[in-house]
DNA sequence: TAAATATTTTAGATTTGTCTAAAAATATTT
DNA sequence: AAATATTTTTAGACAAATCTAAAATATTTA
């Protein structure tokens, strides 16, 4: 596995989560999401195109192939463990996690995050309940939904929160909602779209759309490979 | 305290740690350290001059100030935090950690290093004996000597080792001598300079004076202010 | 102390990653 | 399907960090 600078790897990780909703990546919506310009998309699409990490033509998009996956998956574990390390060992809150973790991840020393990996005692999801994909890049994939998804009186698992600020942190721990918490939809209100939910056998209560549309559930998690299939080399 | 690129980082650090045994540095010199050019070295100096952290006249050499050295202390706090985690709790051999330690320390997270610092117990000195710097950049500084330099039969704690090759590691486990190793000389051999030590109470064994010449040792620690005293601002 | 040698600096080039402004391609609307 | 709007790419510029080769300065030596 060769190595990649750290914007070679903001990009590859970037695009790897926003190909996770749609078929193809653009570039505006990459700009976006790296607060840079189209054009320095473009740029690094095409170096990135050279580096055989992903499918590109002009005008057309882009979407990462198999060997860009594997490099987005070890970008990812990495982040994903320091994060783990941050809210376990050292206390971090939820929260503070991600930002530091942004940093950490581009330290790649196979052996340290192996041994980290290991004094960790291998943990399966981090602290915002996204699973960590193993030495070999295999992550166990969970069909994660959002909670306004969830159909009525099916016990959801929470297993990740997508606005990570302390605010809604706060509504969160108010709530007593947190990563692993079971959850059943028992009503939704059309005029604002609210919900009444409820903890395992505890009074239902209420929450607003804002907030249901960032937690994410799961029912149970399957192991499953991580890496694309179908994509051979088709000659030599 | 402003943020410094890595390159930065590194000059400030190979400079500092060049300061302690010259008066001042040159440029060969740190070319030589960074393995770069002289005429890259010239580039930064102008630099860190610009930015205040160093005394530098064209041709007369260079040396940290009161800023600059306050910010090499921080990157070696760091670093040395670093190695000892890295030492510590996720089972790297002593000759390890240095090179892993040169990635991390360029993470310039105050508060991950504080609670580093905390998770780990507040240790004192990292791997290689060397001391770490508290959160405001103080560091314990015991006369360092050379075990040449050390007189006979006084007693001696080891507190480093220059070369950090797994070769010497080999031999150095061999003989039992570790940091924190208590050592007298007892004799010396004007032929080959190797000469006769001993630990506590056991019988004395030789070492060559090419591994001699890589223990240092120290008597007693004494805690001391880091940052060189005398350079306030002469006016404002 | 003047010539030879070594060190350091300058000048200009290169690479990486970014940008702005303009051009080209694609998509949408009337 | 032509006109308009949007998106994407290209062309050229810039800053950071490095390099090579030449010039300037300092040091050593005969």
């Amino acid at each position: 596995m060769l190595n990649y600078s750290t914007s070679e790897e903001n990009y590859i990780k970037a695009i790897f989560h926003l190909q996770q909703t749609d078929a193809v990546v653009t570039t505006n919506e990459l700009a976006h999401e790296l607060k840079t310009k189209p054009a320095s998309i473009t740029d690094m699409m095409k170096k990135l195109k050279g580096k055989k990490l992903l499918n590109y033509q002009p005008y057309q998009g882009f979407r990462l192939n198999n060997e860009g996956t594997k490099v987005a998956l070890g970008i990812i574990r990495r982040h994903r463990l320091w994060e783990y390390f941050l809210a376990e060992k050292l206390k971090f809150t939820w929260d503070e996690v991600h930002e530091v973790a942004e940093d950490l991840e581009h330290v790649t020393n196979k052996k340290l995050i192996d041994k980290l990996d290991e004094f960790l005692g291998f943990p399966r999801v981090d602290p915002h309940g996204d699973p960590i994909p193993d030495a070999n890049g295999r992550i166990e994939i969970s069909k994660k939904i959002c909670l306004t998804e969830l159909p009525f009186n099916v016990t959801g698992l929470v297993s990740s929160v997508s606005d990570q600020s302390s605010e809604i942190l706060e509504l969160l721990e108010h709530k007593k909602i947190t990563i692993g918490t079971k959850l059943e939809v028992k009503k939704k209100f059309d005029f604002d779209n609210s919900m009444e939910v409820r903890i395992g056998r505890q009074p239902a209560f209420t929450i607003s759309n804002q907030l249901a549309q960032n937690i994410f559930v799961t029912s149970a998690p399957t192991p499953l490979p991580s890496v694309e299939r179908g994509e051979g080399k088709r000659n030599k």
